[in-house]
DNA sequence: GTGATTGCAAATCTTTTGCACTAAA
DNA sequence: TTTAGTGCAAAAGATTTGCAATCAC
């Protein structure tokens, strides 16, 4: 019997990471990580795992996108008030945010150099710094998602 | 009969602005403009009025926020998933905000020099540039907003 | 087994909407 | 007047919670 290969890889990073390889966490994970960067919102993702044959709920969608969060693996990006996406490249970037057509695009850290950022007050550490630049566009092309 | 002089400069600036000057808009105004810069929620600024005296719905608190930031007198500041704070000043200017205690200062737009912007996608254009702060600090020091 | 995880449905929280009523011009 | 603005209560959307059932170890 061959050994379902995705599956294994998938289950040893939640390992390492802490949280018990379920069926459901490691599905997620497959549909999170084995296709390059990604930005998604939990309902997104809901119904990725359905049209995929995974059977979770919403609230294990949550409990998941946040426990990866909470260990690194995935990276929470605010840029629309009442919508969270999440971010599978969590080295250092920033973002693109086409309001209107509501798309986000990774901006490398290196292609923004921030010089003379203020102290922060006393007491207080920065944690991150993000850099979000807004975009408009003619209405024919706020539909497609550049590159 | 004394003229009520500062309902009467909040008025104004709401005519200038394109906007009815009802008694709802005028008494938000005030609360909101006359007290230098601030950066409040719909909910907050509710409390507020009532505290104040101010008889406004929730319903018409949104519909105010939103218009004085269609007309460029708010900026919608976007922080946090699921709620929005409003900042009075719609200067160019960055946001530090200390996760865990919930505030929001501003950071003077010539405190962050941002060199080598990207280009934006083919079709479209810069509209605004956010950079964001985020701050930890110690649970003792997580309570009073600095300054 | 047994403690962690999940699913479901209900609850919560912020924001929006529909529409009759009220007020500004 | 007459048209814009307001209040209310209901609706909508995203997210969280409580708890019994289920699963990984």
């Amino acid at each position: 019997m061959p050994v379902n290969r995705p599956y294994q890889i998938a289950a040893e990073l939640l390992t390492k990471a802490g949280l018990r390889p379920t069926r459901q966490r490691v599905g997620l994970s497959r549909l999170l990580f084995e296709h390059g960067d990604r930005h998604i919102t939990a309902e997104q993702l809901h119904g990725e795992a359905k049209a995929a044959g995974l059977r979770v709920s919403l609230a294990t969608i949550y409990n998941t996108l946040h426990q990866l969060t909470a260990v690194g693996m995935l990276r929470e990006v605010v840029i629309e008030a009442g919508r969270s996406y999440f971010d599978t490249n969590v080295s250092m970037h920033h973002h693109f945010f086409h309001e209107g057509a509501g798309w986000l695009l990774d901006v490398p850290g290196s292609a923004v150099i921030l010089d003379s950022l203020p102290a922060p007050p006393a007491g207080t550490h920065v944690k991150q710094v993000d850099v979000i630049i807004r975009l408009g566009g003619t209405p024919g092309e706020d539909l497609a998602v550049p590159q």
